[in-house]
DNA sequence: TCATATTATGCGCTTAAGCGAATAATATGG
DNA sequence: CCATATTATTCGCTTAAGCGCATAATATGA
């Protein structure tokens, strides 16, 4: 029994969640001056979010994951299968 | 067909955030000061991420999930069913 | 009802987000 | 190789998070 879970939609900490949004923003072909434009941030703000910055704000966060298409879910904590190791790149 | 997908665990705005860890925090049996204590963070802060500060913080934001055992998870907008009426409350 | 628990606010403080504006550093492709 | 695009970083500024500490406001239950 396999399951394709897509473990990656996962931000257990600000670097993965910067290496998502990154992931996003290219995928739809943006740059980080687009992507600020569209969402009214500065390309800087986007840098920092995508560099993993900590205090990146509630409302930035949601207002970035709009442009994106992409929305923030709350979900149980899922157990560790073991792949809990790719936490860090 | 029916699919049951718990729309009530996603977040698109601050508030709904708020109502989220809130309902959560109370599924627990706890207080705010207790929630606070194992997140290390203040009751006055557990109190103002629920009524939906919308400048909470990433690592904020990250600390309280882990404690009450949640995740955060990014995904694909969902296609408002029409139940996106449940926005406010 | 009324004491107790819980939640919401307040003050002053330190730290930093996000801003505009700019530049340094790096990546990319022709 | 190099011009151009992209990303990272800096400066000064305003605003507010989250802190300790404290209290007001509200909910809860015996």
């Amino acid at each position: 029994m396999i399951e394709v879970k897509n473990m990656s939609d996962l931000a257990r900490n600000p670097k993965q969640f910067g290496n998502l949004i990154r992931r996003a923003r290219k995928q739809r072909g943006l740059s980080q001056a687009m992507l600020g434009e569209k969402a009214g941030l500065r390309q800087a703000t986007i840098s920092l979010i995508e560099t993993g910055n900590p205090a990146t704000t509630l409302e930035t966060i949601l207002t970035v994951l709009s442009v994106l298409d992409l929305e923030f879910r709350i979900a149980p904590r899922s157990k560790g299968t073991a792949a809990d190791i790719e936490d860090m790149f």
